[in-house]
DNA sequence: ACGTTAGCTGCACTCAGTGCAGAACTGCAA
DNA sequence: TTGCAGTTCTGCACTGAGTGCAGCTAACGT
C-alpha cells in the first residue's frame, strides 16, 4: 500500500475520514438516523463527493476488500504439494483468525451487528462474501483440476463460508455476545470441523491438525 | 390456502395482479428500468397501495416463501428414529432439488436470472435465504437435542445450504441457459447431487465436536 | 340499515443515488 | 514562477424508493 503522490495520499486521508466519521456517527445515532449528508458533513467533503468514494452507504461499512479471501487466495497459491484442497482452506481460514484483527477491530464489531440488525447491510455483507466466495471457489478449482470441478469447489467453498455464517449467526441469535473475541473463534473452528469433516476422506491425505 | 372472505379472496386476487404486471413488465424492460409506479399502474391500483402488499421492490420477486425451507422443515417433523441431522438434511435437499416445480416456474426462472444480475435482487435473495437457514437450524436444534447446541446446529445447516448454493452459483456462473426449464432443472440438480455427494456416506456419524 | 373496521389512495416529505457542468486543485514542464 | 493538462470536488437539478398522514370507500357483523 504505497501512496506516492500527494493527491493519492490526500484521497487515502479523505477515505479515512469519510469512514472514521461514518463510524462515529453510526455507533452514536443508529444506521438509519445517519444519512450520507452526514456523513459527508463530518468528513468535510460535499455530500455528492461520498459517492466518488464508496459506491452506495452501505459500502462505508466494508472498506478493507476482504483480508479472509485475500489469505485464502494466497493460501491456495502457495499450497503444500501433499495438501488436499480441504486441508488449504482449513489452513487458510486458522491463519487468517489468528493473525487478523477482522473480528476483534472497533469497525469489524459494528460490522457484525449491523449485519445483524439492520437489513440493508445484511444484504451488502452476503453479496460481498459471495463474491468472495465465488473467487475462491474458482482458484481452487483451478488448483485441483484433477480432484474438483468447477460445480464441486464452488460446493466446497460455500460449504464451508456457510457453515461459518450459519454458526455466527446462531452465536448472535440467541443472547447476543458480540464483545468476546474467544467465543467467535470458537465458534468458527468448530464450524470448520462440522463443514469439512465429509470433505477430509476424499481429499487425498488425511489432515493433520496442528496445535 | 382458504380464503373465506370476500375481502381476503380480492386481496389476494389484486396481490396476483401485481405479481403478475411486475413479472411482464420486468421481463419486457428489465429490472431497473420498471419503476414500482409503472407496476401498480399495470396492477391497476395506486402506487402507495403497492407498499401495502410488498414492503420493497425487490420483494414482489419473491412472492412464496422458500419451497426448499418448508420441505426441510417438514423432513425434520418426520425423520426416521435412526436418521442423523446431517441424513435429515442431505434427503430434504435431495428431495426438493428432484421435484423441484417451483425452480422452473416462469417467476422462479425471472428470480434466477435477475438474481445474477441485479445486485438489489442479489441481496434480497440471500436475506431470505438466510432466514431460512436459520429456521431450519432452530428446528434442527429443538429435534437432536443431544447431538447439536444452537451453534453446531446453525454451522450444519448453513454447511449444506452452502454447499448447494455454492455449487449453484458455480452452475449459473458458467452457461446460463434460463430459456429450457428441462435443461434447468436437470442442471439444478446434478449441482444439488454434486454438493451433497461428500454428505452422503458419512452422515451416519453426524459430527459431535467437543472443545 | 347502520355503525365499525379494514383497505385504498393522494399528498407531501425524506433520503439514496446519478448526470452534468463548472470551479478548484495537483502534477508536470518550460 | 508560470502556464497547461488532467483529476477531483462540489452544487444543482433530477429520479425513484419508501413513509406518515388523513380522508375516503367498501366490506363486515349485527
Amino acid at each position: 500500500m504505497l501512496l506516492v503522490s500527494l493527491r493519492e495520499r490526500k484521497r487515502e486521508r479523505t477515505r479515512q475520514a469519510i469512514v472514521a466519521a461514518a463510524a462515529d456517527l453510526i455507533e452514536r445515532n443508529g444506521y438509519e438516523r445517519t444519512t450520507v449528508a452526514d456523513i459527508a458533513a463530518a468528513a468535510e467533503i460535499g455530500t455528492r463527493t461520498f459517492f466518488s468514494y464508496f459506491p452506495t452507504k452501505e459500502d462505508v461499512l466494508f472498506p478493507e476488500a476482504d483480508g479472509r479471501v485475500r489469505a485464502t487466495l494466497a493460501a491456495i497459491a502457495g499450497r503444500w504439494p501433499s495438501e488436499g484442497p480441504a486441508e488449504v482452506l482449513v489452513r487458510a481460514l486458522r491463519e487468517a483468525a489468528a493473525s487478523s484483527e477482522d473480528l476483534t477491530g472497533r469497525m469489524a464489531r459494528l460490522r457484525l451487528r449491523l449485519m445483524h440488525e439492520v437489513p440493508a447491510v445484511r444484504g451488502r455483507g452476503l453479496q460481498i462474501q459471495m463474491d468472495g466466495q465465488r473467487e475462491i471457489a474458482r482458484h481452487l478449482a483451478a488448483a485441483y483440476p484433477s480432484d474438483l470441478d468447477p460445480v464441486a469447489a464452488g460446493a466446497l467453498a460455500g460449504a464451508l463460508t456457510g457453515a461459518v455464517t450459519g454458526a455466527l449467526q446462531a452465536l448472535f441469535d440467541d443472547p447476543p455476545r458480540w464483545e468476546d473475541p474467544d467465543a467467535l473463534r470458537a465458534a468458527i473452528e468448530r464450524a470448520t470441523t462440522i463443514a469439512l469433516a465429509p470433505w477430509a476422506s476424499s481429499a487425498g491425505s488425511p489432515p493433520t491438525p496442528s496445535r
